[in-house]
DNA sequence: GCCGAGCATGATAGCGTTCTCAGCTTCTCC
DNA sequence: GGAGAAGCTGAGAACGCTATCATGCTCGGC
């Protein structure tokens, strides 16, 4: 384990330098001198030390991943999709929760900045500072951009899939239609709402108190879909903004026994495994969760080759999936 | 960035030995000179070089962690315990997808380990050579075990949960139970059909054609399902030995028109977010997910901190949950 | 036979830390 | 007052690699 390029050199009987060239590639070396150390580095198991490496190259072909939490479905999408493309190039992800929490990232952030990762990819926390974004290596946002932060970003057209959710919902005769949302404070999430005031408020049917502030898990997302469906006046309808409230409102709704879709529809914004396994399976705006990893990976992998330019901010399609949650009024 | 001790040492008019040991904290500094290096440190924004610490302390504070595909739940819930354990002490987590493939595996493990990770989890690929783990850092293998593979390892009573899921359903007087497993080369499978099996050759129930082997996602887990289903003799009863069997399974059932719990009892392996969603909810074996992998960090930290002595097997008590997926045959 | 080009090689200088040492100053105590 | 301890400092040696350079050597060409 501890054989180095030395120890390769001595025994096959050249000096430090030869060996290295060949093990490195580079320069002269006379076949002799290439199949002699070859051999012993694979005798004496050779690995080279990548930590010296990076410190000599200053590239540790390593690259950050800030997320909320990686048992969210929609974080293990992205790192997956991001993971796929930066590891055919030889770059490896260093992960990082940060449970939507911005003095936990901003300490991640920190701790990968400290390993000296050649880029980053973050999904802000809620309440960022726009601070954290501005020097270090190359950093690509994604799902959420904070103000301020002029870096590369990766996001869905948050807007535009709330519009059609609410759009679906109006084109089935509801004029009731409630919203449980994650935190404003979320770059994506303040476009959903925006999306969904937006479709509302074009046919005068907006009635903010429809709209319903819940979080980032199953717990918040229940009590926030309960105080919708609690109301005497309770709206025939339901875009639930993240998949947490989705699961959430399912929730809600079971326990007050109101019925979907007779008593009420149902429109989740980002699609996941079990959607159509429960009864009825649910209509939804799906998000292309690999391909934000994808690209926000190649966007990376271009600043780290030394692309240059104003920050690029990329947007996704989503894409409304008709199923069963969503029945007339 | 590149602002480094000496330069540090520079602006405070002192040595590059004297800013060093005032930042890392060892020997002798007088305040003044304390104060004046953190001072210029803090003006010219210093961050240590974690590379450059790591090629001199020989450790990274970075350990890897390969799991088959960090989308599956299950693999998720564990890199999440993990990394809460090994954060806390300052580590960061090296993630690699392997896919259930030895040959990805194996490149994986090189990458992180020419990356000098001070530990490494691994939830080893079916096929996987004991050679691959029998030098190198600190490792510990998780939810399975390879044969010869003399390291550390974290499991659940494979066995035992089996035989709960199989008990449960014979009490409800099932006689022809099947199973939908992954492949018998991963341990873990390989025990809960050893389990299984135990449990209904006691009774001598044991119909070797019952066992229908799937793979490691939901499309394989439809086949091998649709494959007991479609007999003339179906079983009344399967116990699925892993999520994706168990979606697999109810995909199938579906296709079918097969009712649970009217027409087939079903008892899957892991609880998901979403077995208490599907009507009727599942009754499952639950594993204590999060805790494999907070074990796995603690053993694995134990022998990164020098604890010595021979491999240690620790297992985990699974948990029948009964819900609403088992009716009387 | 001589020269320059091309090949092959070893010495050696970093990269940014940690850490040991020797040297110097300042105290403390008898 | 002097010895010894304690406090403080800078020089410099690793760590294992990349990469440059100078030095030989072997050719081919004239």
């Amino acid at each position: 384990m501890t054989v180095t390029v030395r120890d390769v050199a001595r025994a096959a009987g050249v000096s430090q330098a030869t060996a290295a060239r060949v093990l490195g590639e580079y320069g002269y070396a006379s076949d002799e001198a290439r199949v002699r150390v070859h051999a012993s580095a694979r005798e004496l198991g050779y690995t080279p030390n990548g930590v010296a490496r990076a410190l000599v190259s200053r590239a540790t072909q390593t690259i950050g991943l800030v997320v909320g939490d990686i048992e969210n479905p929609f974080f293990a999408a992205v790192a997956r999709g991001l993971s796929d493309v930066v590891e055919r190039q030889g770059y490896t992800v260093l992960l990082a929760n940060a449970d939507e929490d911005p003095e936990r990232e901003r300490r991640a952030m920190l701790a990968l900045r400290s390993r000296r990762v050649d880029g980053m990819v973050v999904v802000p926390a809620p309440g960022a500072a726009r601070e954290a974004f501005l020097d270090g290596p190359p950093l690509v946002q994604l799902d959420r951009a904070v103000r301020g932060a002029a870096t590369d970003a990766v996001m869905v057209h948050n807007a535009a899939g709330a519009v059609s959710a609410v759009d679906h919902l109006l084109a089935l005769g509801h004029t009731r239609i409630g919203m449980v949302t994650d935190s404003p404070q979320i770059s994506s999430s303040a476009e959903r709402i925006a999306g969904y005031r937006r479709a509302l408020r074009a046919k005068g049917l907006l009635d903010e108190s429809l709209i319903s502030v819940g979080g980032s898990s199953q717990a918040d997302g229940l009590v926030a879909a309960r105080a919708l469906l609690d109301r005497q006046d309770r709206p025939t309808a339901i875009f639930t903004a993240n998949n947490f409230m989705t699961h959430g409102a399912l929730l809600a709704a079971r326990e007050l026994q109101v019925r979907i879709p007779r008593d009420l529809a149902l429109v989740g914004f980002d699609d996941l495994d079990w959607t159509t396994l429960v009864d009825p399976p649910l209509t939804v705006i799906s998000q292309p969760v690999g391909d934000l990893g994808r690209v926000a990976g190649e966007r990376l992998l271009a600043r780290i080759g030394g692309e240059d330019g104003p920050p690029r901010r990329v947007r996704l399609a989503t894409r409304l999936i008709v199923r069963g949650s969503c029945g007339a009024p």
